[in-house]
This record gives structure tokens, sequence and C-alpha cells, in this order.
DNA sequence: CCGTTTGTTCTGCC
DNA sequence: GGGCAGAACAAACG
């Protein structure tokens, strides 16, 4: 389950074997993959450009071509790797061949897409403000949650509110702020939400380092796990001891997910 | 067959 | 009609 610092892991692992490459062809296993165009559309569109570089906005990876935007998805299973060859494997969706080397996108459950965009701006605005981002102060960040009347584990989900943000880092970010998930948004208090902003980047920015936190089935490059999984101060650890004030971690449904929390610590 | 998993889209309420 | 909550949905697996 990719979130921004995962699929930023990715890549940063794709470019140096992606960019300079051209795109040769493409084929679908799967007919749903392609989100936004058709695949003989795709295809006329895509053949012959070359790769300029390989970037994240959101939970997306885009390969920049020549002239548009390829924005890929990897939703729960999805993983998109270089390969040699075509895998003889189960659950390929699609392949890019490309000069030197095949892009690989292997999907299990096949929730995964890919866009076309040839505007940047029409898919940029579609998602809410990086929060590694410049934009992304403390100022905007406590004008924006006060402005609102939500629970604060729906809005810090909410790809139009906050771009990249998935369930294991807002529970992270939660605990680390004191925020209660439950809490209403116009009711937490200034001293909080200025601590909420140094978390979330601070949270993100350290599973950057430790490449993600891989969980379940995620993974990049051959299998090479993320290793922030070590670092999880609440998500995932139902029962165990909080470690900050040693009371027992409860989990509970929030926004539709499961949340971990520590009833001491996130108030309401 | 059911529960579980995710982000997005829908539906319906106020 | 905007803001919001919650259901439905996309598939596969055990």
């Amino acid at each position: 389950m990719p979130e921004l610092p995962e699929v930023e892991t990715v890549v940063r692992h794709l470019k140096p074997d992606l960019i300079g490459q051209k795109i040769i062809s493409f084929q679908s296993n799967w007919s749903k993959v392609l989100d936004n165009i058709n695949i003989d559309q795709f295809l006329e569109t895509i053949s012959d450009q070359k790769i300029l570089d390989v970037t994240r906005r959101a939970k997306f990876i885009v390969l920049n071509l020549e002239k548009g935007f390829i924005p890929i998805h990897l939703r729960m299973t999805g993983r998109l790797f270089p390969n040699d060859r075509i895998p003889d494997e189960k659950h390929i969706s699609a392949v890019f061949q490309l000069s030197d080397i095949f892009l690989i996108f292997k999907d299990t459950r096949k929730f995964g897409r890919i866009y076309w965009y040839d505007e940047w701006s029409d898919f940029d605005i579609k998602h809410g403000i990086e929060p590694l981002g410049e934009l992304f102060t403390q100022e905007w960040l406590l004008m924006s949650i006060h402005s609102k009347k939500r629970q604060m584990k729906a809005l810090l989900l909410d790809q139009h509110f906050i771009a990249g943000l998935g369930n294991i880092y807002v529970d992270e970010a939660l605990w680390s702020a004191r925020i209660h998930p439950l809490s209403i948004s116009n009711e937490v208090s200034s001293v909080k939400i200025k601590r909420l902003h140094r978390s979330i980047r601070a949270i993100l920015e350290s599973a950057i380092v430790y490449n993600g936190t891989t969980f379940i089935n995620f993974s990049f490059k051959d299998g090479i796990p993320g290793s922030y999984r070590n670092q999880l101060q609440i998500f995932d650890r139902e029962g165990l001891l909080c470690k900050r004030c040693n009371t027992t971690i409860k989990k509970i449904r929030a926004a539709g997910r499961g949340t971990y929390y520590c009833t001491r610590c996130q108030k309401r």
C-alpha cells in the first residue's frame, strides 16, 4: 500500500534506468489498466517518445515525455520495475518496451491504473497540496484545518486536501502531534496543528530515508523492502504499549479505516 | 461466501 | 449547491 514515501522511493530507483529511454511499444494484458485513454490512442501518442524524467505528484509515478505525461498509480498492490525481459509470472498488467529495457507493471489486485495527460495542469489541479512542498506552511495548515469541520483522520486522508498521506502516515502523524483521529478539525488547538505540521514533514522525510514502509506486499525493485516499519510508533501496534506513556494502544475504525491511537496521549 | 485491504467516486443528507 | 459522511467499487486471497 504505497503512500508518498514509497512512491518517492520507487521514483528515485526508476529514474536512472528510465531517463533517456525511448518508448518502442506498449502492451496491456488487462483492458482496464488504461484509465482515461484507449490503447490505440495511447500507443500512437507515446510511441517513439523519449522519457525525459520520472517524477512524483501525490501518490502517482509520472513519466515525463517529450510531449505529455504518463501518471501511474500503484493503488494497493501495484509494482513498477525495470527488467531485461517480460517475466513469466501472473498478474503482469502492462509492459512498456523501451530502447534497452522493459518496464513492467505487475499488479495482483488490478486496482492500479495508467493515465495520459497532454497538459501538466490538467493532471496537477486534481490533487491537493504537496506536504513536502514549500506551499505547505504552518500558516496554511492552521488556516485550512480550522476552516473545515471534519474528522481529523478523514481530512488528512483526503487526497484533495493534502496529497500523499495514507493510512499508515496519518496515524503516525496524529500520534506524534497528540491529536485524536476522531477530533473535529475546527476544534483542534493551534498548538496541536503546528505540531502536526512539523510531524507530517518529519515523518515523511524520515520514511523516505528508510525507503518507505514495506507492509504486506509492497516492495520496489527485486522485492527489496523499505525499513521504516521498524520506526513505526503507533500503526499496527494494537495491544502493544504506547512508546510515550505506556498505555495500551487501541484500534478503532475512523473514516472507514483501521486506525491506531493512544487513548491517553491523543485526547479528543 | 465473507471479511479484509486502498483511494476514488457515488449518493444522499443537511 | 457546497460540505461532509459513509457506502460502493475496483479484484484477489485465505
